[in-house]
RNA sequence: GCCUGGGUAGCUCAGUUGGUAGAGCAGCGGAUUGAAAAUCCGCGUGUCGCUGGUUCGAUUCCGGCCCCAGGCA
């Protein structure tokens, strides 16, 4: 059996580039693994890759959710397992890539199995979240379920509302159910790299794909999706960039005040997901400032079990 | 050339009746189990323009010099 590889690293470090360039090479299939790129409504402002490169190999779990959706990791690990073993049954070798952590922690620790819930319930927890404060919900978790309240910050909205959602629909604690959580991956089907470029280089590209991106049209596409007047609320709505380029829309800010916030807002991810990966991540591999080429063959020698 | 205002953190600035300084933004470290490009926790990172003087002690007071802005020539 094949294993699948992993590619991870902070935002505008070229991994699509990498994904592409060896998927042509061996015949591999690619798979997004980044949480904003499976909305079709922010092409450009989410660097997915264009129609022609998704032309030069299959791509799966790109732009396949209308922003009017609310994905999840749930969701993304059972899409993406389905994709792997499709892959697999053709004989092909899955590559994931993307800047989500938390899925890949997902796919390679697990993420533990837990009923569905109400979308109501959701809903009427966030609303009373916005009218009394995180700490109120905060105390009745508290109340419901110490063990949880207990290592949870009272401000950490979304957290909080997960605890609770899980205690008042199953009565039982989010940390029971979580410490029973095992890999959907199992060591042997899969193998991680990481790219790993320098902060200020990577830094200074991030703030000219922002530009770019404004050359190529983002502003049109927040343009289109605020003209659908969805919900707030919606994660899609997240995306670095859109929520001040509507504020420019709106005549709020500046175009030049809407790209350095978009810049900025970049920038504190991609430092997140250093965070992330120095942390989470410590045994893959890195790949720090080679070529597209070298990058390519030092993914294929991961591949191939050579570098460890 | 003269007058006035200013030179303090990466940026914009506050402040110290003389005891080596603090806000906002930027930045840095960390957490991360169905919103994760989300969310949350923590951290001032400094030749106080330079140089003499007074003083136990000067970023602060005094002198000189340099630089920036505005005004007068």
């Amino acid at each position: 059996m094949k294993p699948a590889l992993l590619i991870m690293g902070p935002t505008a470090s070229g991994k699509s580039a990498l994904a592409l360039a060896l998927a042509e090479r061996i015949g591999g299939e690619i798979i997004n693994a980044d949480s904003m790129q499976v909305y079709r409504d922010f092409r450009i402002l989410t660097a997915r890759p264009s129609l022609e490169e998704e032309a030069q190999a299959p791509h799966h779990l790109y732009g396949h959710i209308d922003a009017a959706e609310r994905y999840s990791t749930g969701r993304w690990l059972s899409d993406a397992l389905a994709a792997i073993s499709d892959i697999r049954a053709r004989d092909n070798i899955s590559i994931l890539v993307g800047g989500t952590g938390l899925y890949f922690k997902a796919l390679t620790q697990g993420l533990a199995e837990m009923p569905s819930i109400d979308p109501e319930l959701r809903a009427a927890l966030t609303e009373r979240a916005a009218k009394e404060g995180a700490p109120a919900l905060h105390a009745a978790l508290a109340q419901l379920d110490p063990q949880t309240a207990a290592r949870l910050e009272p401000n950490d909205t979304p957290r909080i509302i997960r605890a609770l959602e899980v205690i008042e629909t199953t009565g039982e604690s989010i940390t029971s159910f979580q410490a029973n959580t095992k890999p959907a991956l199992a060591a042997k089907e899969w193998r991680g790299l990481v790219l790993s470029p320098g902060r200020e280089a990577l830094y200074a590209a991030i703030n000219t794909r922002f530009e770019k991106m404004l050359e190529q049209g983002a502003l049109e596409e927040v343009r289109a999706f605020a003209a659908r007047s969805l919900d707030p609320t919606l994660p899609a709505i997240k995306a670095h960039g859109a929520p001040a380029l509507s504020a420019y829309l709106r005549g709020e800010i500046t175009l030049a005040a809407a790209t350095e916030i978009g810049q900025r807002d970049t920038r504190r991810y991609a430092k997140r997901q250093f965070t992330w990966i120095a942390n989470q991540m410590p045994d893959w591999p890195r790949v720090v400032d080679l070529s597209l080429e070298e990058r390519v063959r030092v993914a294929m020698n991961v591949l191939a079990g050579k570098v460890l």
